[in-house]
DNA sequence: ATACCAGGTATACTCTGTTATACTGGTTAC
DNA sequence: GTAACCAGTATAACAGAGTATACCTGGTAT
């Protein structure tokens, strides 16, 4: 198999078998909007607090961040607990699956990096 | 409370500076939308003829295809080559440039592989 | 008293990505 | 002559993601 790989590697990289293109699809659609990925990010880098993830990430708004993290809990992504202290604390955590899309920020935040005078310096 | 959060952040993956995010929400937003990783990933798999580029992508219209071929092609993200034979043929192909979003798209198809059952079985 | 923090909700509007459908112009096949 | 394929363009319309702005409850600080 990964010989097969590295042999067929005329192309840089596999070969797109419909099987390949539904699975790129679904994860476009899980993942889809400017923002989940974003939010995932930052949970997952500690921030627990609603306004606390909300500074993390430039320009999103109140709104915006509400709506994501209802449906983020919904799926499963993440975890929300509102603890009865003093004045209610709610934190949010992130889910073991909510993990899993690890390699694609990384990926992502990769990319980002290296492309950065690209996409800065366009004109 | 606080001490404890502090010493919880040995995190499963790294911490979120700005220059991070911005990484992210830059590549989100040049990858954007629904159909340009699909698209990245038909003609870096070998497909050239905008028919066969559509056959590859379930869903799509000429008219998104149309579209997303000549942004990218705008971006340096494809060639468009057309040859004057008997009946004009048309070859779109990636640039190295495009290349690039290989780890992605990878780690993306990997992603939509694993998590089929949760997407499909969904309730 | 008032101004600010946390954790949101409510309303209204915009924008554009996306869909649907039809059509063009040229070529080859039956 | 008509049907089908290529490589698209034209037009219209929609849905909902995203934006903008204001507001609410409750606590805390000065």
């Amino acid at each position: 198999m990964h010989l097969e790989k590295q042999a067929k590697k005329i192309l840089s990289f596999p070969r797109s078998q419909p099987e390949e293109v539904q699975a790129l699809q679904d994860t476009i659609y899980v993942i889809g909007g400017k923002w989940r990925l974003p939010i995932i990010n930052s949970i997952c880098n500690g921030n627990k607090r609603f306004r606390d993830i909300q500074r993390s990430i430039p320009g999103i708004t109140t709104r915006m961040l509400s709506r994501e993290l209802k449906e983020m809990e919904l799926n499963k992504l993440i975890t929300r607990t509102v603890y009865a202290d003093i004045p209610v604390s709610v934190e949010y955590e992130s889910t073991d699956y909510c993990k899993t899309f690890g390699p694609i920020i990384l990926a992502m935040i990769d990319w980002g990096k290296k492309h950065k005078k690209k996409i800065t310096g366009k004109g």
